[in-house]
RNA sequence: GGCCCCGUCGUCUAGCGGCCUAGGACGCCGCCCUCUCACGGCGGUAGCGAGGGUUCGAAUCCCUUCGGGGCUACCA
């Protein structure tokens, strides 16, 4: 009795709203309801099959919405819907409510594009529980959408959109979790920075906030940098091994490469925010000699003539030392540069810095000049001092 | 057209009639720290879409309006 058979076509529904005076896009009129013999036998002489309709019931239809709260639909809004095509095929609008009822879902969590669609599934689970196929309708909630720089959309196919895009990115999970729950959601009014643990332990459907919210990447990654420095020192050294192995940065995964990458994470796991910011710091320790090489714009300002005489007393101050460790190469370098030429602190260290690691950014310096070694750090002073000394005074 | 959802700083939010001269976070702007970059510390910038009510009192309740979004298949 729930369902009836239903002839008409899409041309007749809109030839009757017009005929009515009513608007053609309100869609199925329910007209089947009652058998119209003309109909019927029109839909027979064509040789059409009849579909089944679901016959809504007769009043509003409300329903408590787990974001949103209390939701009617005005009774009449919504056309009674096709179940069954007519060469009997089911419909999707069947199939799901069933399958969830056999599956005894009881929460349905989704987009709030499937907001409208609700009312006819409450319909079905009501008849569907009367028949005895389900034993309650599930609660529903409609999230809200998540839009891009834009103010729509943020569909599948968005690049935007694309997680693995993120992970390649140098997003880690805790962060991208952290942020994404933070959109709509918010677990109090002072925190926002939680493990997904945490998230899972204090999660309440109810809590989630109704409205759109826009995707914000400088967040995205403000939160992710935070998560970043929370990690286990070895954890954070792991991450980063797997992802320079997995970015291209080096090409086996030797364990003398993995022992240097431990070394110098915890350089740098306080001064990234993306694993890939740590990874681009790094790199200048895990490249061959034979391939390195320093950034152009950082060689053009910085390797100019008078780094030529810092380059070489800081060759002179680090040739002779017993020990290459931090501690030794700092007092050396101080004593040579800033006491011996006079230098400020900048000023001295900055040729050094793009000369080794290539760059105007990397960890700290006299860190990195042990971790990479006196014969390398020597040999890579000496091809700057080339450079300044061949730069015009 | 019809039906539904949403509307607090640039962004994400807290707020559920007095605790709000509206709180937090990101961003942005200063200053401090400093070998670069970060971290950290201090300070600052900026918001209740509009109009009517209700009330001693409204960001909070009601109405209207404006704006944004969604749905409107014999698709899934």
């Amino acid at each position: 009795g729930h369902l009836y058979e239903s002839h008409s076509t899409a041309e007749q529904v809109t030839e009757r709203h017009l005929a009515a005076g009513r608007d053609p896009k309100l869609g199925y009129d329910n007209y089947d309801r009652t058998p119209d013999p003309a109909v019927v036998s029109a839909a027979a002489t064509a040789g059409r099959p009849a579909v089944l309709r679901l016959r809504m019931p007769p009043g509003d239809i409300a329903f408590d919405d787990m974001v949103r709260g209390p939701i009617i639909f005005p009774a009449g809004s919504v056309p009674d819907p096709v179940l069954v095509r007519g060469n009997g095929e089911p419909l999707y609008t069947l199939v799901n409510p069933v399958d969830d009822a056999l599956m005894g879902i009881t929460h349905v969590l989704r987009g709030e594009d499937l907001l409208p669609s609700t009312p006819r599934q409450i319909a079905l689970y009501t008849a569907l529980t009367d028949i005895g196929v389900a034993q309650y309708t599930p609660e529903f909630g409609h999230l809200p959408f998540v839009t891009g720089e834009g103010n729509r959309k943020l569909s599948k196919r968005d690049p935007q959109a694309n997680l693995f895009q993120y992970r390649d990115d140098g997003f880690i999970t805790e962060g991208m979790v952290n942020y994404l729950a933070l959109l709509g959601w918010s677990l109090t009014d002072d925190r926002d920075i939680f493990t997904p643990a945490e998230l899972v332990a204090a999660f309440d459907g109810r809590r989630i906030s109704g409205n759109p919210a826009r995707f914000d990447r400088k967040k995205a990654e403000a939160i992710n940098s935070v998560h970043l420095r929370m990690l286990e020192p070895r954890d954070f050294a792991a991450r980063l091994a797997e992802f320079v192995l997995s970015s291209g940065r080096a090409d086996v995964a030797t364990p003398d490469l993995r022992a240097v990458i431990d070394r110098a994470a915890p350089l740098v796991q306080e001064r990234c925010t993306l694993l890939s910011d740590a990874a681009t710091m790094i790199e200048f320790l895990l490249v061959d000699e034979s391939r390195f090489t320093v950034d152009p714009a950082a060689s053009a300002k910085v390797l100019t003539a008078p780094a030529a005489d810092v380059l070489s007393a800081a060759i002179a101050a680090l040739e002779p030392l017993g020990h290459f460790t931090s501690a030794p190469i700092e007092s050396a370098l101080k004593a040579s540069l800033i006491e011996g030429l006079g230098l400020k602190p900048k000023v001295a260290f900055t040729p050094l810095r793009v000369a080794v690691t290539g760059r105007t950014i990397s960890p700290p310096l006299y860190e990195s000049l042990e971790l990479l070694g006196r014969d390398r750090t020597l040999a890579r002073l000496r091809r700057g001092l080339e450079i300044a000394a061949a730069a015009p005074a």
